[in-house]
DNA sequence: CTGATAGATTAGGTAAGACCATTTACCTCA
DNA sequence: TGAGGTAAATGGTCTTACCTAATCTATCAG
């Protein structure tokens, strides 16, 4: 109030610092909280498994509205940091962010950008044959377990929805085999999509699946014999031949309401 | 209540249905206002850039609180399928969920599950190699002048942060230039955490970065030349030799904290 | 007529409080 | 000791009010 510039009222001349401000931005309070506490999930601070304070807790601890804290918790859960439960012994429980959110996320890019099909194909002979390099190299006795069962639940002469969801399930053991957690997101999230988008396409005759299971069989034993360069290779034509075989069917089917 | 079943007061003997219920789910309000809106948004109902009906026109027309109106659409600003202006004229505004949902989503699986640095090489090593056969086929015009651009800030001899940042900017051209959004995507994400990762870890000396310089060089007039093969061979040798520097000099840095 | 300025208007952001719904802990009673 | 009911804790929803930000608009000075 003493202020020698005399800002106010009652002063002959108000002479102004010449202070320059850049527009600054002004968070939400909202967003400040979680981003605090996603740090301090992302750090380590809570145990996997524990719960934060109830919305009460936080309430009286941050001096903000529930409504700002419920926000706050909402952001995390959908980011797939915590968890939470009703009840009595409720509360927001911490956990890791899984391959879920990635396949959640990725289905949201396809679906919003109406990616194409042979986008989707490219990207998995990318990735694919690389994940079985890293199953040869890395799988252990229970990744095989796990291609076997995926092998006789697709020999089974089962419905076409059967025979497209153990086809992807043994993708993704493969994906599981390569224990490289970042690419089993990736595929998994891929899986799904072409699952999905492979659904209601009838190019899978007798033969698509006889061949298939034929390929699988193959890597399978690769895989198992820690054989990485036949692994790859061997993923590398089937992968590649079922997008031809898709491609080729479905020339026109690819996505054509307009590019983003 | 003219129940012949007579299942109420004063009956001698009440009969029950054998009604058979299986545990059922009751999902919370704005998750079913989020799902809703989520699917229109996909499906297109509302073109990109418009806005949604303001928060209070949204509870007129749903019944629900104001409260819950905000929260779906606070998922939805999470999940970068709409994006919340305020002040008169605002409201959430629709938009595509982009690369950067993924690279984020994909920063939270790395951060939150301590993934390997040697994860993320290998991961890169399996999906570059096919963004630079992609690009070598793709590429238009502007493409290589990004790249140009991005070479000649390489080479310029500035900082560390300098060369690192035209470095990721390299990578993520090819990746542009590879014309797959998906591809792009997991490019984008991954060039990011390997940046974050390498920033203070001093191997990259002078050797390193005129080696660097050199590969991308070459990388380039490949693509330029649409020679595909040559640009993958080139790519694959490139991160490699990168992927072993990084795991030579930094081989105990790795993330040990404890498996997931 | 033009430009600046002060309101009015419309949007989201935050707060406070009440109440509902769900789950669990706990206690009572047969 | 077990089964039932009751209480407590916690998230979910609703209501209301007010604040803040951005824009439009009318007004007034030049």
């Amino acid at each position: 109030m003493a202020d020698p510039a005399n800002a106010g009222a009652g002063g002959t001349e108000t002479t102004r610092m010449p202070v320059q401000l850049r527009p600054m931005q002004v968070p939400k309070a909202s967003d400040v909280l979680a981003d605090d506490l996603r740090e301090r999930i992302l750090k380590g601070d809570f145990p996997v498994g524990t719960a934060l304070p109830p919305e009460r807790e936080l309430v009286t601890q941050t001096g903000m509205s529930r409504t700002t804290v419920r926000e706050a918790l909402r952001i995390l859960e959908v980011q797939g940091l915590v968890r939470i439960k009703t009840g009595r012994a409720g509360g927001a429980f911490i956990q890791r962010p899984g391959e879920e959110s990635i396949a959640s996320t990725v289905n949201l890019l396809i679906r919003g950008r109406q990616i194409r099909m042979a986008a989707l194909l490219e990207t998995r002979e990318a990735i694919e044959p690389s994940c079985a390099r890293l199953a040869a190299v890395n799988r252990v006795e229970e990744d095989l377990v796990e291609l076997d069962r995926a092998n006789e639940a697709i020999a089974r002469d089962g419905s076409l929805t059967d025979f497209l969801q153990a086809n992807v399930d043994w993708h993704v053991a493969v994906a599981v085999a390569s224990h490289n957690e970042l690419l089993n997101g990736f595929m998994l999230a891929l899986s799904r999509a072409i699952y999905t988008s492979t659904d209601n396409q009838g190019f899978v005759d007798a033969d698509v699946r006889r061949a298939t299971v034929h390929s699988h069989v193959a890597i399978t034993d690769a895989i198992r014999d820690q054989d990485a360069e036949s692994a790859v290779r061997r993923m590398q034509r089937h992968v590649h031949a079922y997008a031809e075989a898709v491609v080729q069917v479905d020339d026109r089917t690819a996505i054509d309401v307009g590019e983003a």
